[in-house]
DNA sequence: ATTATCTATAGATCTATAGATAATGC
DNA sequence: ATTATCTATAGATCTATAGATAATGC
């Protein structure tokens, strides 16, 4: 934003990437909320990183709440989008190896997002502002995530140690454990699939895997 | 604490399990800081739960920061000192079923811990604040355990679709994951053994899961 | 004398609002 | 006229300290 437009110049230059002052806002929010919490942030910290004034920013977000609303809601919606249509495509084959390739397939592309974003926006998911009911929406989502996983967990034979209902949710939690490892610097580009993998395995399918990864692969680079 | 003692009474009688004033203040904070988060917590608000003045506090901890550190230390150190143990011992029985025994001890163990605990305690692993430098004790204790699941699980025979070092990385994550499905209000009591079998499955072993379930109890009632 | 509480407050925040200012574009 | 910034500030916190007070125990 070093081109001239309308409104008052800013006395500092940014330094931040984004196409508009509200993306550089959201740009530093992130960083600073997934570094040092939502409620250590200031809202005079988030508009130095930006290079304006702390009451400029509410020209973009009439609150502080507004901009995490925003952040949270980014998380969950491309996973979101993506479980939703491989769960719609699921009554067409129905082997195990095809059902399991859906589960992979979701817990692949959550996982890559989730450990290629920018920032690492899924530790906001364990601030305790975002289980509020102020971001119930965002709740919501995250639920109706957790429940496709489950569902397609559920179309898998049982494995003998644990009911099916279980397959998908420890799907969903390895997925989610990636957020805590990327936390702890642990996380490699191998990690998502990683995750995806042991899902799988946990399904009692590990002797599939092989197909399994193949047509799970073709599901994301089709949609993804 | 209604019997009397030295100092001046209190003006509100406390409504708080424990055996001192300062057992009072560390149970008021670990369900606030579990539920609002540490950011969130004034002092305040955790004098008013004991029935104190938010100054009185300051009798017992010189700062804030003094009571998350106290309540950080308490969550590892049963697990860690469980796991020292186990590890300790591991130089007997070396074969696989005593191995896998050994690792989905300390995984139940662990995981018993943070679920049954009068608060999900486990939840301030994930506080922005808990990664400070500051609380640098208790991240050291974390990666100690981390790495004693590590060791573990190297113990045990590859499987073929990662490496033997992950096998005890994921069985880590998978505890952990307890953490945030009992702060969803999804864990039951089987939680914690799902989570250790699944560990145990993730290593190629569930064919032997009910051998090593049956050492693995043993060595938790004999220890724990 | 020691201990644990109390009252009162200093000093440092932090969020959000009011209103001025400097650019663009019609 | 509209937009995006700025300066200035109100009002509400929040942490930690200073010093008084009311109990116990030697």
């Amino acid at each position: 934003m070093t081109t001239t437009g309308p409104g008052r110049p800013r006395k500092q230059q940014p330094s931040r990437p984004g196409a508009t002052a509200r993306d550089e806002i959201l740009d530093a929010a992130a960083e600073l909320f997934t570094t040092q919490g939502y409620a250590n942030t200031s809202t005079r910290s988030i508009a130095e990183a930006v290079g304006i004034r702390q009451s400029s920013l509410y020209h973009h977000f009439s609150h502080k709440d507004d901009i995490l609303e925003v952040l949270l809601a980014g998380t969950v919606a491309g996973g979101l989008a993506f479980a939703r249509t491989v769960c719609a495509l699921g009554d067409g084959d129905r082997s195990p190896v095809a059902a399991a390739a859906r589960l992979h397939a979701v817990a692949l592309y959550d996982g890559t997002q989730l450990c290629t974003a920018r920032w690492n926006l899924g530790v906001l998911y364990n601030l305790p502002e975002a289980r509020s009911q102020r971001f119930h929406s965002f709740m919501a989502d995250r639920t109706e995530l957790r429940g496709l996983y489950q569902r397609l967990g559920a179309e898998l034979p049982a494995t003998g140690w644990a009911g099916t209902s279980q397959n998908g949710d420890l799907a969903f939690r390895l997925v989610e454990s990636l957020v805590s490892l990327r936390a702890d610097g642990l996380n490699t580009p191998e990690s998502p699939l990683q995750a995806a993998d042991a899902g799988i395995v946990l399904c009692g399918l590990a002797d599939s895997l092989a197909a399994i990864r193949a047509r799970s692969a073709e599901l994301v680079t089709s949609m993804g």
